[in-house]
DNA sequence: CTGAAAGCGCTTACAG
DNA sequence: CTGAAAGCGCTTACAG
């Protein structure tokens, strides 16, 4: 079922129909409804191969991201994916899983696929990747990698103001002991908070005991692992900050099993607000990403690279603090981290 | 950059380049070199949709589910997308959030892109889309749609063990008042799962109270108001069955807030297993639904349909429970619930 | 083992 | 307002 035969059957030639289905002007109205009827008919829907082939552009965008478990994907690849439907692109993704070797590979069958553009809303992205789209002519777009700013867009989003907020919520509930639960700092994204912590710890004049800082893998159960050996530090924090709120639910895990009290005996807060933060008990007091936002800013700023503009991510996105029942004051009277 | 240039670069026709791009057989050595030292030179990379157009494939398949944000989908998708990808298939998919009309707009989607095959993992589907997809001539894959299982294949997936055993667990411990979170009737999964909990409740002698049946949305906020729902009846059930987990979390959120407490006053079974269910608290029995499998079985079937082979969905999967804190004896002697 | 050439199904300048 | 025809970049019978 070709343009050929709906063009016979219609009495035009396939550039008329070509035009008509395409929703050219110029076309009369009379003939308009003759094709339009004759692809009634014939059931027909155009081959978008040939079409692709033909202008060059194949609606279609590439997205990569680090985790599908991790529910602050799924709803950022929603709501890319209801921008792009609207405008009758399609959307394939992928996931890295937090590796950067498979970012390349994403990458690289994104390329082959011959996608319009690419958003990599990864935790970490690498140059090598980068560098190829360029070639390949494809316009990109990345989540809050400053690093990379410069030369590619990035929608950017801060996490100092975020921290703060969630560092004065428990300075005012009287805890001065703060722990950090960090990502793999090989992640763009866990090194930003993990600064971002740090910053606005020593604007409070607060130090950073190495002791309370463990590692994690951006999942449950780097979480749970990591909090284990937080509560094993003598003396230990009062209260904990967690990169991410998968990791924070770890924590809660941790600390349930270690049969100490959130927030009677530990406060906690995590990163994202996930749905999940608000359903485990007690629900976590967490920092908000604006996910939704930063997939209508990528999906908008790759629109506007593909009509020729010059595009950069947009004004700077703040999370900001979401207090729910996982932070309280601490049991005893709070010792001085600062010696 | 096209196959034309490699081929003057190599020295060799376009045909030739074809044939070593392809792994085809016959080509001399040399010449498979000469080539593809000049495919690494130009950093060529061919034109799916040419080749689309010429082989009448396109590699890519389509997936539907009902919904992202429910965790027992991304999982799916992405098992679904690493077999797709191992196989040099790319996956286009969407969701159509528990609502039919959706579907329909999603399959048109999948075939104006003509994908060569369409999994539509749904909790419901309708006729129509699938004639449509049918006229167009593209396999289609179902999950557990027993109605439509003799004119497209089906993964089937069978509810009555799994309640089954949900119900000796639930009996053995000393409960016979039971109740049900439905979800929405419309659903063929939710129906079936109804069924089955009826089937299993009946084949004990147990009757089904009404007022001990809740429907709720497939939904956390869903399952909440259900429970609610069921607190109020009087007498009230001593253990409840929910037909997924993330109703069951929102029951388990609305008997906290009643101060119900889970398993003491209350016993809880969710299904399907996801993340969430071991991750809140206490965590949750829960029927494991298996979705890798049925994600595998479904790839597979659509791989066999497309070499021409004559598929049907394979033996039926069992879901089975999983006992975890949500389920004790109940705290007063049981009533009995048939009078 | 390799090449010349047709053709997949569209769109779009060009001509009228 | 509409049509004839070229061409997008591949693959593949066919011929040698």
């Amino acid at each position: 079922m070709d343009i050929q035969q709906v063009a016979k059957r219609a009495n035009v030639s396939t550039a008329t129909v070509s035009r008509v289905l395409n929703g050219f002007p110029g076309v009369r109205p009379k003939t308009v409804d003759k094709v339009q009827r004759a692809v009634a008919d014939l059931n027909y829907v155009p081959n978008p191969n040939a079409r692709s082939l033909r202008v060059g552009s194949t609606r279609l965008f590439g997205l990569i991201v680090s985790d599908v478990n991790n529910q602050f994907f799924p709803e950022l690849i929603d709501a890319f994916e209801a921008l792009a439907s609207a405008e009758g692109i399609d959307v394939i993704f992928t996931h890295t899983n937090y590796d950067l070797k498979r970012l390349h590979r994403c990458v690289r069958r994104m390329i082959e696929r011959s996608v319009d553009a690419i958003a990599i809303m990864t935790s970490e992205v690498e140059e090598d990747s980068l560098k190829q789209v360029h070639k390949a002519g494809i316009p990109v777009v990345l989540m809050n990698q400053r690093r990379y700013a410069a030369k590619y867009p990035s929608i950017p989003v801060e996490y100092t103001t975020g921290f703060r907020e969630a560092l004065d919520h428990l300075l005012s509930l009287g805890h001065r002991d703060i722990g950090f639960i960090a990502g793999p700092q090989n992640l763009n994204s866990a090194r930003g908070r993990k600064d971002a912590f740090r910053t606005a710890l020593r604007k409070h004049g607060l130090h950073v005991r190495s002791e309370w800082i463990a590692e994690g893998d951006m999942r449950v159960e780097g979480g749970r692992i990591a909090m284990q050996k937080l509560l094993e530090a003598n003396p230990r924090p009062t209260a904990v900050i967690a990169t991410n709120d998968m990791m924070a639910v770890g924590a809660l895990q941790a600390a349930h099993a270690a049969r100490v009290s959130v927030p009677k005996n530990l406060s906690l807060i995590g990163f994202d607000d996930i749905p999940i933060a608000s359903l485990v008990r007690p629900s976590l007091s967490t920092i908000r990403h604006p996910r939704r936002e930063v997939a209508a800013r990528a999906f908008n700023c790759l629109q506007s690279a593909l009509k020729g503009e010059i595009v950069n991510g947009g004004p700077t996105l703040h999370p900001h603090l979401v207090i729910r029942n996982s932070t309280a004051p601490p049991a005893r009277k709070s010792r001085n981290a600062c010696k």
